[in-house]
RNA sequence: GCUCAAAUGGCGGAAUUGGUAGACGCGCUGGAUUCAAAAUCCAGUUUCUUCGGAAGUGUGGGUUCGAUUCCCACUUUGAGUACCA
């Protein structure tokens, strides 16, 4: 009987279908275990088979946990919003929820075909109305709540409210707030201020900001969807811009989310990465006092404690105060430098940071204790979005500074005892002592910076800070295919719709793109305002401001659906009506145990949802801090694209006409320059060249040229094939092949698709050529090597359709199984690194598998039978049971697939056909191939699925060798292996080893000078 | 610039607390089977070698009886971040 993987894999996969046999349930006694992959966007293009390399990781790690006794839940869904489905809407006028449900249904038949145990049942969809529901709920909780400073937490607004018509805001500190309002003051508001001051408390807030516009893309991108200044989707140019947007009070958890960070288990990488984002810093802020007026500047500084070395202050060209500051005789100096950086976009200051620049205001501050005046300039090496966008200048201690103060002659007092500052900024901190500076002369960093930040504090002109680089998060696209805001205006004024008439559905557009006044496609849509009498949507042509009202035309960024959908999961599908996740659900799944996706996603899913769980958690909606108790990125995999190499240019010069070159021997010309890997690469030559071109642009760089066939006397050869085209005359012929002409090409590479190349990188021409995406090369001929095969060069890149290295995981299913695919992806590398795919090799794990199964099935049927396990067939099962579950619970799942290679030979090597053996090996394989194990199992005469059965037990007693084959060492290199029996004691070792003779051989005479042996390891020899 | 990670045959990679470097697989070479091919099976495959051996894990040093593994310096590659005061 044959491996029918076909069959059995459809088999199993309707089996597991239609018995729900991972149906996760909420009522369980077994452990409960909560394995998530991200969910995938699903774009038009489909899976490739880079993608399932973290879902059969997780799907792997599910199953284990399945045979280990745990409930698993492992559920599945679509991040189903976002700008891909819109773009296309915009090009075709389709629906985006058209195109998205035609992609989920490619997504879901190729994620079934390769037999993951998702509980399909539990499926969500971030564009579905029901699930946005409750992202839009999520969003009024946002709105009703603001984050207390006092105790740590968010709280209910309302609570806010007593506050401040009890005793006014002077307890309840705002960042965003200046003034203070006693109790009476609030009361005597109006409504509309009221809410205005509000709005600066909520976790979510209108308010006009600078955003990153993208015209481009018609919307603003929050800071990381913004690459190296251009847009992540599309690599558009961005622009810093004022609009009234929405926000997320993120900053308002960035000491949380910091420490936070310590409860979860992934990476050092990923943490520092996302402390790098909350870009925590801690020093003070000092205020300068101007000199003639009544403003003051106040500044961040790190190191309080280098006061004394203030020569000068930079303000940013953007900050408040510049224009009320600069003299007269300075005003139009200054005005032209502020111009002139304006016009420099965000990324040619990125990119340029070597040039000082800058220019003196003519104002001067005073110095907080010396009252010596401080020269006030401004510069754009100062941010104006960083701490208060302004800089006292300590270029002593600080190289931009320094840089600075030589640039513009300023003073550099040197207020480090010790240090030489003649050439660079001093910026150690420790070991130095503080001098030139008054009372904290001789003291170190840490005791200065204390006493300098209590001394501004009785001045009343500073204090202790601790800034963070994190901002707050836009939250507003100007996008149609996002969920729209529960937001209706009333005098200008944000109202949130009551929770219970939710969801407010996406309204119908005709057209997905902005109105002709700007406004975003929602302003296209006719029914689209809010009557607060019926609670419902209705036209806008009825808008009174009165009970109907205009709606948000914003919709919410891509983000917002998937910064909770973890907890949706939680919920069965049946009970998910009127929670986003019921309390008993929540109580039992907690939260998720292991997390797998990508690495992309370290500052902006992660951190968003951290911050919306922390968000739910103070609101008293969850009772988890953290979403994810583990995290794993797994690494890319990369393409192998196949390269040819394409002749472009032709061109025969007569030498003897044109000029009087000797050549002794036929010559091409070529313009190329190679890399060292020396590969074989073949050149594809286009009947379309143009003969005598002149033009000399093509340029090429390609590896192996050198290998390439150039030997006229064969028939296969470069010379030969581009004569035989360009059809040129035996005069001709005979002026190249006698060295009086030259015969020049261009020669560039090309990709050509990878999967019509073999193992033996040889290209199938034929059906290469009738490839849609190849008509190009129809015309082409193909410069053959001696055995008329076609070989291509390889090169290692990212997989994309582009680069026709793109690989189908329906294609490999068809080919070899989905059970080769699991085993394939798994065998390449470890999990977290990137690794290049490549097809030719999946014929080992697939001969594997056939191998697997003659262990079982043979021309008879079943071989297996009840037949006593030999000492040696119980050895090799129990060290798998033993490497397998410590490569599983280390997540090293390539090294398990070795390890079933090596039980499989070995147990195939001694004719093993125990029912008591194999059955075993099936659990442990059937994580990583459960197709293959699921009919073996059944086979063995078992009529429930594998998936349940229990991991089996390790028991060493079956590995205790009684000799063990010493490594004998000289000098710590092995030189030879000696058995002896595990028995002998140090001495007997000794002994035995002394007395071999390859021992005299290699010490030749020599007394050894110490002989080390550590019994049951190793011995070594010093000599 | 800063931070982090990595570097092992022709290729992907293995070596779990310092103890036989190159497991396992691909590819390649030879052989068996076959009319032939596919498939399958067997043997070999780090380099050099006078066939006894010797060298060898990016480079240079160090610790150790012993280093792919630990320490120091450097080189290269990849990732993140960027005038953060």
């Amino acid at each position: 009987m044959q491996y029918d993987f076909n069959r059995i894999e459809k088999d199993w996969q309707k089996y597991w279908s239609e018995n729900q046999t991972f149906k996760a349930s909420n009522n369980c006694e077994k452990p409960k275990y909560y394995v998530l992959d991200m969910f995938p966007y699903p774009s038009g293009a489909g899976l490739h088979v880079g993608h399932p390399l973290g879902y059969i990781a997780s799907d792997i790690y599910a199953r284990y946990k399945r045979h280990k006794g745990s409930n698993v839940l492992h559920p599945q869904g679509y991040d189903s919003f976002g700008l891909p489905a819109e773009q296309y809407a915009i090009q075709t006028g389709q629906h985006p929820a058209i195109t998205t449900e035609t992609n989920i249904k490619t997504y879901r038949r190729q994620l079934d075909q390769i037999g993951f145990s998702f509980d399909w049942s539990r499926e969500v969809r971030t564009s579905n109305p029901e699930y946005y529901k409750w992202t839009q709920w999520i969003f009024i909780q946002l709105f009703q709540s603001y984050y207390c400073n006092n105790d740590n937490k968010a709280k209910d607004i309302n609570e806010l409210v007593s506050i401040f018509s009890s005793e006014g805001n002077a307890n309840v500190a705002c960042d965003d707030i200046i003034e203070t309002f006693t109790s009476e003051a609030w009361n005597s508001f109006s409504t509309e201020e009221q809410q205005a001051i509000l709005l600066k408390y909520r976790l979510t807030y209108l308010a006009e900001t600078e955003v990153n516009w993208c015209p481009a893309l018609g919307t603003v991108l929050a800071n990381d969807e913004i690459v190296n200044g251009v847009s992540e989707r599309g690599g558009h140019p961005v622009m810093r811009k004022k609009m009234t947007q929405w926000s997320m009070r993120i900053s308002a958890y960035a000491e949380r989310l910091l420490q936070g960070l310590e409860t979860i288990d992934c990476t050092d990488a990923l943490k520092e990465t996302q402390r790098n984002w909350i870009g925590k810093s801690v020093g003070a802020t000092v205020s300068f006092n101007v000199k003639g007026h009544d403003e003051s500047i106040e500044v961040f500084t790190t190191r309080p404690d280098t006061i004394f070395g203030v020569s000068f202050m930079t303000l940013a060209p953007e900050h408040e105060l510049v224009s009320k500051l600069t003299t007269a005789e300075q005003k139009a100096e200054v005005e032209t430098y502020i111009e002139k950086t304006a016009k420099r976009s965000e990324r040619d200051r990125m990119v340029d940071v070597k040039t000082i620049s800058g220019v003196f205001t003519g104002a001067y501050a005073e110095h907080p204790f010396t009252k010596e005046p401080v020269q006030i300039w401004i510069g754009d090496y100062v941010l104006a979005s960083y701490g208060t966008g302004a800089v006292m200048a300590v270029p002593c201690g600080d190289q931009r500074d320094y840089d600075f103060a030589k640039h513009f002659n300023i003073q550099i007092p040197n207020i480090f005892e010790g240090v030489d500052i003649s050439k660079e900024a001093f910026t150690g901190k420790d070991n130095v002592k503080i001098a030139n500076s008054d009372f904290l002369n001789g003291m170190n960093y840490k005791k200065a910076s204390k006493r300098a930040i209590y001394d501004l504090e009785q001045l009343g002109q500073g204090e202790g800070k601790t800034n963070y680089r994190l901002r707050d998060a836009v939250f507003s696209r100007q996008r149609y295919w996002g969920e729209p805001f529960p937001v209706y205006y009333v005098n200008g004024m944000p109202q949130m719709i009551d929770a219970e008439h939710l969801p407010i559905r996406l309204p119908e557009v005709e057209k997905y793109l902005p109105t002709e006044e700007g406004e975003p496609p929602l302003g296209r849509a006719n029914v689209w305002a809010w009557c607060t009498k019926t609670n419902t949507v209705v036209a806008n042509n009825k808008i009174d401001n009165k009970t109907i009202f205009s709606l948000e035309l914003n919709t919410m960024p891509g983000w917002a659906g998937s910064s909770w959908y973890f907890f949706r999961y939680m919920e069965e599908a049946a009970s998910r009506g009127n929670v986003f996740a019921s309390k008993d659900a929540l109580n039992y799944w907690e939260n998720v145990d292991l997390y797998i996706g990508g690495a992309e996603h370290a500052t902006g899913h992660l951190l968003y949802s951290r911050f919306w769980v922390k968000l739910l958690k103070d609101r008293g909606f969850v009772n988890v801090e953290e979403p994810f108790k583990k995290l794993i990125n797994q690494g890319m995999i990369l393409g192998t694209s196949a390269i040819a190499l394409n002749v472009t240019n032709i061109r025969v010069n007569h030498l003897s006409k044109l000029y009087s070159l000797k050549e002794d021997e036929f010559k091409f010309t070529t313009d190329y320059s190679q890399n060292s890997s020396g590969q074989k690469v073949n050149i594809l030559v286009s009947k379309d060249l143009m003969f005598e071109s002149t033009n000399t642009k093509n340029t090429i760089s390609c590896s192996g040229i050198n290998n390439l066939n150039h030997d006229p006397s064969k028939k296969n050869s470069l010379f030969n094939t581009i004569l035989s085209i360009l059809d040129i005359n035996e005069e001709v012929k005979d002026e190249l092949l006698n060295g009086e002409s030259i015969l020049s090409y261009f020669i560039n590479p090309i990709r050509v698709d990878v999967n019509k190349v073999n193992a033996s990188d040889e290209l199938d021409i034929d059906s290469f050529k009738i490839q849609k995406t190849s008509k190009e090369y129809e015309k082409s001929l193909f410069i053959l090597e001696d055995n008329d095969i076609f070989l291509v060069g390889r090169e290692v890149e990212k997989m994309s359709k582009r680069w026709l290295n793109v690989v189908n995981p329906e294609v490999i299913c068809e080919q070899y199984g989905a059970d080769s695919l699991r085993l394939y992806e798994m065998f390449l590398g470890p999990l977290e690194q990137y690794k290049p795919w490549d097809t030719a090799g999946i014929s080992g794990v697939h001969s594997f598998l056939k191998k697997l199964w003659k262990l079982y099935v043979d021309d008879n049927g079943l071989k297996v039978n009840d037949a006593e396990p030999t000492k040696d067939n119980l050895k090799t099962l129990h060290k798998t049971i033993k490497k397998v579950q410590e490569d599983i619970e280390n997540f090293s799942f390539n090294t398990s697939v070795s390890t079933f290679m090596i039980a499989v030979n070995e147990l195939t090597a001694q004719k093993c056909t125990s029912k008591e053996i194999l059955e075993p090996l099936l659990v442990l394989i059937s994580p990583y191939a459960p197709h293959i194990a699921e009919e073996l199992y059944n086979k063995l005469g078992n009529n429930t699925s594998i998936s349940t059965s229990p991991f089996p037990e390790f028991d060493a007693s079956h590995l205790v060798e009684s000799s063990k084959n010493y490594p004998i060492s000289f000098n710590g290199k092995m030189r030879f292996t000696l058995e002896l029996p595990m028995d002998f004691t140090k001495d007997e070792i000794e002994k035995a080893v002394m007395a071999h003779e390859k021992t005299i051989t290699q010490l030749d005479g020599r007394e050894p000078k110490k002989i080390i042996v550590v019994p049951g390891k190793i011995v070594n020899i010093v000599g």
